[in-house]
DNA sequence: GTGCCTGCAAAAAATTTGCAACACG
DNA sequence: CGTGTTGCAAATTTTTTGCAGGCAC
């Protein structure tokens, strides 16, 4: 329990209530929820919580380089929160995200320049994928989606 | 000038006058500019035009393959109408995004199956990098950003 | 003609901000 | 104890929706 405190002060940060708890969820949910997602899962522990908080503490958060952002295609803020590397398959039905870990597809290091004068701090891959509740749904029936996840899509 | 109409067609849209300018503009700038930005490069030519169309026009396009979304780290709707394949790369700073050309970092081809029974259907490199801008002004004063892209960054 | 589109206005959703009270270190 | 955080409310920003009139086909 308490190298969650231990990581927030190695950042700098205060460890407080709301940060204790947001960062434990975030090692344990793998899902990148989104500010609105961890509010709701968090708030019947900490009946104060305002979901501004959350928005603070991801923003302290993503610039102490304790979770970085994710992008589900372009809408919400949803973050994730392991350190290590790994790269992301994102349902293009459903938008859940899903991590990939690394080693599953060995590449070759990235340019250190890339064209424009650019100077490349790190890469990843984003995978798009059916995720398989999606793709169980599609083959057999035509439902609509009802997914765990955001279903709204462009 | 009658190709923009024609991609349009192929889709099945009909060709009305801000889908022309949206579809023209998008294929002019490679800047992957938000709904905002479009509007304002296109009211001019267009007074009558509304902001809710362009979204309109967008989320037509987006489903109907003429475009797609992308992401600059998790904020807005921004849009890339660049149909070939290409990836991306995002100033960690100023949020820019740049095309890189596939050639430039030659890959091994995707697993068709990753875990949890996803299904793959397409993959692309995200890069994080410095852009030549930004560079230059950390290098040399320590003047806040002013790019011309987005610049609040988590 | 007719059904898809537009444009307006208003609503909804998502995120940010100001500020006083509070808690961590 | 002082500074960094919280929580509330209100403001902003971004996106969506309902609907009447218009236009492409």
């Amino acid at each position: 329990m308490s190298h969650i405190v231990e990581r927030l002060r190695q950042v700098g940060l205060k460890a407080t209530g709301p940060r204790v708890m947001v960062l434990t969820a975030l090692e344990q949910d793998r899902s990148h929820p989104t500010a609105e997602q961890l509010y709701e899962v968090l708030r019947p522990h900490h009946p104060s919580l305002s979901l501004s908080t959350i928005y603070q503490t991801l923003d302290a958060f993503v610039r102490t380089g304790l979770c970085c952002r994710v992008s589900d295609g372009g809408d919400r803020l949803r973050v994730d929160g392991t350190p290590q590397d790994h790269d992301h398959a994102i349902c293009r039905t459903c938008g859940s995200i899903f991590d990939i870990d690394r080693q599953l597809f060995p590449r070759t290091l990235p340019p250190a320049q890339l064209p424009y004068g650019l100077t490349v701090t790190g890469l990843r891959v984003e995978y798009d994928v059916i995720c398989a509740t999606c793709r169980a749904r599609v083959e057999q029936d035509d439902s609509p989606a009802a997914s765990g996840q955001i279903d709204r899509r462009m």
